[in-house]
RNA sequence: GCCGGGGUAGCUCAGUUGGUUAGAGCGCCUGAUUGUGGAUCAGGAGGUCGGCAGUUCGACCCUGCCCUCCGGUACCA
């Protein structure tokens, strides 16, 4: 049969997988360095916890369920959202508030598009349990810090407020269940454009495609209100919160919105985040139903078509489902895979493509125990190393492995070496560099530096050396 | 879901206005070199032309349906 792995699935080469390995290690350490504890929750959930009240059969066409054993309707989890009201409802001894971060796959059915998948990894932190500001302050300095420390400078985590928008909306005479409409449609500003949003909020569209997009047909009036909050400047904070005032100063939600945007950004220069990695955009509204305070984007300026690769908000209303009373809670959650090929594109994550860094030649099969000494004995000094161990080979064969692997150093021993109590290490960075020096094959094998014959007893110093001098 | 474009060797693609034996580059394997990678040279393997049905004396090519990939767009708890 024709192997095939499943639509809108992907397997991970180790050439990826060492890297996002490498990423999500410093995601972990910093998410711990910033105070939150690591939390795992099921991958399957009862399709009840998942759907909750938005059970019906569009939300149930859209994720992985099925009627599993036990006759137990159950899903593949499509984010961590809901696992964590699950775990905080049937842990009422929780010390609130509760800082967690979970990393894991969550599927979705979504139709695959580029660089969207059925599975694929998010990386969520969540501070639940207080409506303080500190704490939306706490997960947007946690974005900042996680991008510096990923090696990423040239990023920007802008930030708004549903409240004010909401506050507008309410000024416009919108009805309320138009609301989570007209924020899903601006949400498009940036990808679609102005023209287009302004278009949806009335009439509606046809795209390029020459699909037909229906308008939530706002009266010309509202759709110019909201163009007009849309065109304030965009420059720097205090611009920002002073020409929005003077817009929406009189509506009291969006006065509360603003407020809560100036003490934020209060809080973050106190715990010295970096100016130039924060700032508020009052176009920043999130396309999702749930937000209710906070919401925040991070756009990579050198990728800016990457979209948003951390982004997330305030929801005041997580738990109600399982317990009745509410517990409000902020988050924000990457995109681990968008991430990954942003940091690539970047090089702001070496691509390594072995994890040995050394390779056990096996010349003369009589000396295998030997050879097999070797590898211990690199392995106990902390060298990752390996013993070729194809089913038959030449020195030939072992070496072209080594170089198709991307192995660092081949160790060959024969009976020369055994007889003088020596070792060859041969050096194959350092060989990849000379070819392109010469054509010709007998002054390359000959050549330098390539490959020396040492002394057994310092083999693991120097290699270490070497390991070391290469950076 | 909707609109559009593709599927020919492991990869990127050429080709045939319907005709006998389907090609190239790259990659792969073997050897020159059984104690040494790249380059070079010599040789070799690899295809039910996405699937099924139809039209035809004859289909990789035409028609229909399906699968799948790509691009756009919608929905997304």
């Amino acid at each position: 049969m024709k192997p095939q792995v499943l639509k809108g699935f992907r397997d991970y080469p180790p050439v990826e997988q060492i890297a996002r390995e490498k990423m999500l290690g410093i995601a972990r350490n910093t998410a711990e360095l910033m105070g939150f504890l690591p939390l795992q929750t099921p991958s399957l959930e009862c399709a009840s916890t998942l759907l909750g009240s938005h059970y019906n059969e569009d939300s149930l066409n859209e994720l992985f369920g099925f009627n599993g054993p036990d006759n137990v309707d159950m899903a593949l989890r499509y984010e961590f959202t809901v696992s964590l009201a699950r775990y905080i409802a049937s842990n009422p001894v929780l010390p609130l508030p509760f800082r967690r971060y979970q990393y894991g796959n969550v599927w979705r059915v979504d139709k695959p598009g580029p660089g969207r998948f059925r599975e694929f990894m998010q990386f969520d932190i969540d501070i639940v349990g207080t409506r303080n500001l500190l704490a939306d302050s706490e997960i947007i300095a946690t974005m900042v810090t996680m991008f510096n420390r990923l090696g990423v400078d040239n990023f920007k985590v802008r930030y708004s407020n549903r409240k004010i928008l909401n506050g507008l909306i309410e000024f416009a005479g919108i009805e309320n269940e138009t609301g989570p409409n007209v924020m899903r449609v601006i949400d498009k500003l940036e990808k679609q454009g102005k023209e287009a949003v302004l278009a949806e909020l009335g009439p509606g569209r046809t795209d390029r495609s020459g699909d037909k997009i229906p308008g939530l047909q706002l009266s010309d009036q509202q759709i110019s209100q909201i163009e007009h909050f849309l065109d304030l400047p965009s420059d720097n904070d205090s611009a920002q919160l002073d020409s929005a005032r003077s817009l929406l100063g009189n509506i009291e939600m969006s006065r509360t919105g603003l407020d809560e945007l100036e003490t934020i950004g209060r809080y973050l220069d106190e715990i010295r985040v970096n100016r130039d990695h924060v700032g508020i955009d009052l176009t920043i509204v999130r396309g999702l139903g749930y937000y209710t305070g906070a919401v925040f984007e991070t756009t990579l300026h050198d990728l800016s078509d990457y979209g948003s690769m951390f982004s997330g908000g305030r929801y005041d209303n997580l738990v109600s489902r399982f317990q009745g009373t509410a517990v409000p809670g902020v988050g924000a959650s990457i995109g681990i895979d968008r991430l990954l090929a942003a940091l690539i594109e970047l090089e702001a994550i070496k691509q390594i493509r072995s994890t040995s860094q050394v390779l056990v030649t096996v010349m003369d099969r009589e000396r295998i125990p030997d050879y097999l000494n070797i590898v211990a004995e690199l392995r106990e000094s902390g060298i990752c190393s390996e013993i070729y161990s194809g089913d038959s080979g030449n020195l030939t064969k072992q070496i072209k492995y080594a170089d198709k692997v991307g192995i660092s150093f081949a160790v060959i021993a024969g009976s020369d070496e055994f007889n003088q109590g020596k070792i060859t290490v041969k050096n194959l960075e350092a060989g990849r560099s000379k070819a392109e020096e010469t054509d010709s094959r007998k002054e390359w094998l000959k050549a330098e530096d390539v490959q020396e014959t040492i002394e057994r007893a310092v083999l693991c110093d120097y290699i270490r050396s070497k390991l070391h001098s290469d950076g």
